[in-house]
DNA sequence: CTATCTTCTTGTCAGTTCAACAAAAAGACG
DNA sequence: CGTCTTTTTGTTGAACTGACAAGAAGATAG
């Protein structure tokens, strides 16, 4: 700082991509094989630099979004999670990541980038229990993804993001017990997802066929926050019931 | 990306610090006066750029919490807010910032840095309701480390951040009304906060005296999660909130 | 030494929410 | 027509919430 001559060094800037969805009722991450030099061959977050010196990270996270998912910003939910800048994260030099947590609701078939040598959806508990290394800090990232969207099914409207323009009541049930890993009573969940206001706005008379008895349709409400929050069943702990 | 001699472009990469504390039950932020180029003399966050290529982005911050506000990070909470990198966000190029947020319990006078001509400890009230202009996307970055704060304080243990290593209910209780702007019950308060396992471990029969009756202390205690969560009093009564 | 003040702490009570379970409703299907 | 599956509506006791009264423990003034 005292000399007059220091200049910061410079870093170069990638975005990296958590990208979550249904399919068939479980909870999905689109991964990439490595098609290039770092790590090459191993499964990682699909990502990339930022184009050039005057893209928008936001921006940059869409393109890719677009170029690796094929998928559409527009419909769905991104938010950012965090910049990644360990010294040592990537061989290449000085490397930041910022990383976007993607919700999709759909299913459309990933299809392979530039980069990628295959882009696959893979449930995410295979990559957990199941060792799937992913290269760089990706595991750390897909990690904390994962983590803020438990936390906000919680409080927040994200649910709908899993879900399509309409929905049953027993669809969103899904969608937090896949993220979540938990079973939920349907008959409590029924009337709690109803009783929060702006969460669920009821459309039409229309109704899903299904197996059983037909499903009423709901859309996303206009309320972002949820209050009363949705909140998980108690993720087990050895000791209980103090005071 | 088809081009082989393509190369990613370089950022320039930079930490910048809201750091929250209280202040005779108000809530003030850490803000200091520009002394160098860009926004010369306006108010700004402190942070700087990182000291060298191989400086990992949370020890940056460790250091400006320590170059510009004196403080350990230690004792205190620092977490990351999020990366802010629009091209237009510096005048001197393409600069990222990645932000963090700091809560300090204590009261130690700020001194001014290096490239700061004064840092001061001001009122938040007093930088959204007058209209103290802020540096850069500064006044963005204050607005989203203020609502993780209040988020936070919810559902987690950060309040007893703001407090020393022993503390009384009601400067937790302090706490939470100078965060969220409201005022809380004490009874209701008292018996909501120590039902919340985990949260609090009362500490030996020493007790404060204060002008009334003394207080019981206590520290912080093993949770970090608040199950169940503390929330904050309904912020709407059907249209937005003011700002 | 009492009275009073301040603040902390404990109770109470009615309204609400919650989890667990029973049961009815609405189609599909053989 | 019965039986199956799934959605929707009820019920019930326990737990929690917000509002407020009142007791407890010192400080301080008269």
């Amino acid at each position: 700082m005292s000399n007059e001559t220091w200049r910061p060094p410079p870093v170069l800037l990638t975005v990296d991509l958590v990208i979550l969805t249904l399919r068939s009722s479980s909870l999905h991450a689109l991964l990439i094989k490595r098609g290039i030099y770092p790590h090459k061959g191993e499964w990682a977050l699909p990502g990339g630099f930022i184009a050039d010196s005057n893209e928008d990270i936001f921006d940059a996270a869409r393109r890719e979004l677009r170029e690796e998912a094929n998928l559409d910003a527009t419909v769905l939910h991104l938010e950012q999670l965090g910049a990644y800048g360990r010294p040592d994260r990537d061989p290449r030099g000085r490397i930041v990541s910022v990383a976007y947590l993607a919700i999709a609701p759909g299913l459309p078939e990933p299809e392979a980038g530039t980069d990628a040598s295959a882009a696959s959806w893979r449930p995410v508990e295979e990559v957990f229990s199941g060792h799937v290394r992913l290269a760089f800090d990706h595991r750390q990232i897909l990690d904390d993804g994962l983590e803020l969207a438990r936390s906000k099914l919680e409080h927040t409207s994200l649910a709908t993001a899993f879900c399509g323009e309409t929905f049953t009541l027993t669809e969103l049930q899904r969608v937090y017990e896949a993220v979540w890993g938990f079973e939920l009573d349907p008959r409590n969940f029924y009337r709690k997802v109803q009783a929060v206001p702006g969460f669920l706005t009821p459309v039409g008379p229309d109704r899903r066929p299904t197996k059983g008895r037909p499903a009423r349709l709901f859309r996303a409400g206009p309320e972002q926050v949820l209050r009363p929050p949705m909140m998980r069943p108690v993720p087990r702990t050895g000791n209980e019931k103090e005071r």
